[in-house]
DNA sequence: ATGCATGAGGG
DNA sequence: CCTCATGCATA
């Protein structure tokens, strides 16, 4: 109905540091991907590459909790064969457990490395909606290939990361900002849909006519048709498979 | 789980 | 300007 959002010009001025919260990962990203690039298309081996012990691994580290409670009493079993050493006996890695299930038992033991596990590597945020996404299948394919070995790393800087993050003193903290998300309402949603229809790719002056219209920002509405033709070619890939 | 936003890279 | 991969906020 009315005009819901309430943004500010924040790509007009970013006075603050970006704060990468991880580095490593960013910087990885771009060389994998573009390594990634030049390989054959094999979709049909997809899934094949995507090793489910690695997810499983992503799993059981974002549910440290789970991991650290059968980890402290891991049964050793003669009878089991595991020479490949990476299978986490978590809870069968059906699905990402968003839950935080605390199975923590009180064992008054002199040093246990499991408090430490409690309390760090948190898989963050942004990566666990990546790894949502990758569950789903709403990335494309590239995306896939590329990130199996950005989790792989995640997994390594993971561990490396355990012990730094707990004696970390929070130097510079209270210059936090959060990204307002625009909501656009369902009426000119659906417009923005039937011009999608017409003309997935408008010109410059015809967004900003729609954005008039429809009393949105410019910028605003040349971001959804962008999200919009990503969306579109996502669902095109997931209904081929 | 998904919608809007950012940023790098390409043209 | 775009695409593409990804992040952050939200329903």
């Amino acid at each position: 109905m009315m005009s819901m959002n309430s943004k500010q010009p924040h790509f007009a001025m970013h006075p603050t540091l970006p704060e990468h919260k991880y580095p490593s990962l960013h910087s990885s990203s771009e060389a994998i991907r573009r390594a990634c690039l030049p390989t054959p298309p094999l979709q049909s081996n997809l899934f094949a590459s995507l090793d489910e012990t690695l997810l499983a691994r992503a799993e059981a580290l974002a549910a440290v909790d789970i991991a650290v409670s059968q980890g402290k009493s891991h049964p050793f079993k003669p009878d089991a064969t595991y020479h490949t050493m990476n299978s986490v006996p978590c809870t069968s890695t059906s699905t990402v457990p968003l839950a935080h299930h605390h199975h923590h038992h009180h064992h008054h033991q002199a040093l246990e490395p499991g408090d430490l596990l409690d309390h760090i590597s948190s898989p963050s945020l942004a990566l666990m909606s990546t790894i949502c996404r990758f569950e789903s299948l709403t990335l494309s394919h590239n995306n896939m290939i590329a990130l199996k070995p950005i989790l792989q790393a995640w997994l390594e800087e993971a561990e490396g990361a355990q012990r730094e993050k707990m004696n970390k003193p929070e130097l510079f903290n209270g210059g936090e900002k959060k990204r307002k998300r625009t909501s656009i309402a369902a009426p000119e949603k659906r417009s923005l849909e039937a011009y999608f229809a017409v003309q997935p790719r408008p010109s410059s002056e015809k967004i900003a006519a729609i954005a008039e219209k429809l009393d949105l920002k410019k910028n605003v509405v040349r971001v959804w048709f962008c999200n919009q033709r990503q969306k579109q070619k996502r669902m095109k890939f997931s209904a081929t498979y």
